[in-house]
DNA sequence: TAACTAGCTTCTTATATAACAATGCATG
DNA sequence: CATGCATTGTTATATAAGAAGCTAGTTA
């Protein structure tokens, strides 16, 4: 089937931050420089997901490879900001996973010329030249998916796992069936 | 001229190509 | 000791999504 290699999720403390004051007391995790970029980034940990947060109170978590993962990073940041006295408000506080990035394979060596035109040139690209993969977008899918010469694909831009899922099978299922007819001829 | 919108910045992650840089080793 | 080739390493390309803030361009 396939697996999941990075999950996004992002959420919202429901209260305004001081990030110069969290850099001061969490120097040693916490890397914010303004001139370059807005948020301020906390490292949990080595090969942990990464967590940026910002000025609103709003933060992304970045790096988890399941949802379990994003959850009890999640819970790791609420417990790091309640030793130094924030607290979540009560009403305004939300979490959600925001998009799954996984892998499938195939299992097949594939020929991306000829996929690409059977897929439909309107709705996937094949630029060997700019990206080695073709950029395949379904209808009736929310994601995209990125399909390899190995048979090695790339599904992202899911907000839950079975949608990731559906995509995949219905392309592994698809170029089977191409597989299966070729073999008739 | 002000307000609005769009597009870019940062980061993560797999995938696979080319193009490049830098280093290792051998031969002249 | 210098040059050539090979290998290894890094960067770019593309994808999605969130976030805040900046700039550029358009519109009223």
């Amino acid at each position: 089937m396939i697996k999941v290699v990075n999950v996004v999720a992002s959420g919202s403390l429901g209260l305004e931050l001081d990030l110069v004051t969290i850099e001061e007391e969490l120097s040693d995790i916490v890397d914010y420089d303004p001139e370059m970029y807005p948020g301020a980034y906390i490292h949990l940990g080595e090969s942990y997901p990464l967590v940026t947060i910002y000025r609103t109170g709003k933060y992304i978590i970045t790096g988890a490879d399941s949802k379990a993962e994003a959850d009890s990073t999640r819970d790791t940041l609420l417990n790091l900001l309640s030793d130094h006295k924030i607290l979540p408000a009560a009403d305004d506080d939300w979490f959600a996973i925001q998009n799954y990035v996984c892998m499938g394979d195939i299992r097949r060596e594939l020929d991306l010329d000829a996929l690409v035109i059977d897929l439909g040139l309107e709705i996937s690209e094949y630029e060997p030249e700019q990206f080695p993969g073709i950029v395949y977008r379904p209808p009736n899918h929310n994601c995209v998916l990125l399909i390899f010469r190995s048979g090695k694909v790339i599904i992202t831009g899911g907000k839950d796992i079975d949608s990731s899922k559906n995509a995949f099978s219905t392309l592994y299922e698809h170029i089977n069936n191409l597989f299966r007819n070729d073999s008739l001829d």
